[in-house]
DNA sequence: CTGAAAGCGCTTACAG
DNA sequence: CTGAAAGCGCTTACAG
């Protein structure tokens, strides 16, 4: 049989307010607490939850939203929250949109409908429905990695990553480069980081670019990397993550390169795996556990000062090692 | 203002029962129909999912517990699970334990209190607590990567893992191991692995292993790499996990010590990562993503019938590298 | 095809 | 310190 709350009053011989202000820690007798206890515990009584939040006004859970599970920015970020989520004994609450910006949505919704009490996103791509969404919203939203006008957001400095990437190389003395880009729908790696690069590439006429258009997967970099080495000639590659620097770097060896010697490689993201290839990968270093623990900080601030807005933009910085 | 149904029957002038009904597909009018549609769409109506709940059947919802949210094996899992709960159109909803037992038993209850319609368990041990809970909870429950009395799991054969690594070093020649473990809380790895490998070393009384106690972290590994290499002889070294192999090559390098002349090394786990080092870590594969697959195909399964039992031993193979 | 009414399990003033 | 009662937003027989 399902144990409830009348259950437990009937129990006790008391009445189910009684049994709820004990449970909320209201005004109980010592002696009626103790026997409320005992029952509690004899039948395993737990309140249920969606009663409970019919009337309640805070669940205590933030629901969080990621492009996909095995994304090394995800990871941090989600560490980063949980830290002071934790802390403020907050649950976290994940889901995942595997990159289908529909179900993105509806994992936004979803989480609104459930009465969290605040909601972080993991932005890619800020579309007119995300827009009409954000505003929807019962509960406060803050939106990571991309610009969301008129909303709270973190983003990274997306067109210095992709100066410093350009800069790197060329204080090195590379002056023709290749540039690997991803889609433009991802505003922030797509375009951002491609016009710091090429805002670098233009403060001296020598330099030139060849740009190639690829994404995040590691299988599409492998196969640009075979076009770009096929021709044998020295390359300074740039590219806009560090998924597909590790597969330039992956190809080159395969092809026998030299790295630095013949090849130059740096990517973006300072994931963590950069330090295990051989040689290790240059990379712009992205704060995402910072900037997670950050937005969890201020989502925490919205929540009880709706009135708040955060537009922050987070500096990167670069790591060089031994790939360029 | 909060927008319910009794808002919209009044705007649409019928009853709250007339929408309820065009809600879940029962009997109304064409003409009623089009007039209900027509006011939740103006007043962007979503239905409240906790009074929704508290009568209704099924969330069309899972709960994935995780031990943390930057494990390979977790997110591999995690794409099995969401590949066939997507297709069932259930939603994933995670929860991160962060290698507290407290918070994964809290994250189960959760779950549980928010009516999801089954749990799966990403489990690194299971307690007398673990067992106590499993029983009390009103879904079901499928554990993966350790055995759990009396209920439905899936494990890996770790056993199998331990001695397929084992065997490997001994077809290569080598007969003096070094064997770093971890802690033997969590079974599987900790136990079992180290059971599979010393079955096989005592098939020769030649082979010598050295037992070294280390744990899941990168630090740690390299403590004890430092420790083993110091001597400056070779070493064949065998590792529980990938992590603490790649962290073993890192000091490797660091020393200068060639793989596979001086330092021969494995692994368990498959992890991606051991593709990207030089020379490849040789490993033992773990289906994570097929193993997740297969697991939430039986969760839905125990949904609709609770009698089942699932107790399915998953079977591991060696993948040789360069490192060993 | 439609509506009045009871009920889901809890919380919260209110009166005592 | 305690209990009766109303209410949270929905669903579901039931009668019409």
């Amino acid at each position: 049989m399902k144990i409830t709350i009348g259950f437990i009053a009937e129990q006790s011989g008391v009445s189910k307010s009684t049994v709820s202000r004990y449970l909320n820690g209201g005004y109980v007798s010592e002696e009626l607490k103790s026997i409320i206890a005992y029952n509690i515990k004899k039948y395993h009584y737990v309140p249920n939850q969606f009663a409970q939040s019919l009337k309640a006004k805070e669940s205590m859970m933030v629901g969080v939203v990621i492009p996909r599970v095995n994304s090394y920015a995800a990871q941090e970020t989600l560490m980063g929250i949980e830290t002071v989520l934790e802390s403020h004994h907050y649950k976290m609450m994940m889901s995942s949109s595997s990159l289908s910006l529909e179900k993105e949505l509806e994992a936004i919704q979803l989480f609104d409908q459930q009465k969290v009490d605040g909601i972080i996103l993991l932005a890619t791509q800020i579309t007119k429905e995300h827009t009409n969404l954000f505003n929807r919203l019962s509960v406060p939203i803050i939106i990571i990695g991309q610009e969301a006008q008129g909303q709270s957001y973190f983003v990274y400095n997306d067109h210095s990553a992709g100066y410093i990437m350009a800069e790197h190389a060329y204080k090195q003395g590379y002056m023709t480069w290749d540039y690997i880009g991803v889609g433009e729908s991802d505003r922030a790696v797509g375009i951002l980081r491609k016009q710091g690069m090429y805002l670098m590439a233009k403060t001296d006429s020598d330099i030139k670019v060849h740009e190639h258009k690829g994404d995040f997967s590691f299988a599409t970099s492998e196969r640009i990397a075979e076009e770009i080495l096929s021709d044998n000639l020295p390359h300074c590659i740039i590219c806009a993550t560090d998924t597909i620097a590790l597969a330039v770097m992956k190809v080159a060896k395969r092809l026998n390169k030299d790295i630095p010697s013949d090849v130059q490689i740096i990517g973006s993201g300072n994931y963590d795996i950069t330090t295990l290839s051989y040689p290790e990968l240059s990379s712009v270093s992205f704060p995402y556990r910072e900037t997670g623990f950050d937005a969890a900080k201020a989502l925490l601030e919205l929540m009880h000062d709706s009135d708040k807005k955060f537009q922050v933009v987070v500096d990167v910085s670069l790591v060089p090692r031994g790939s360029l």
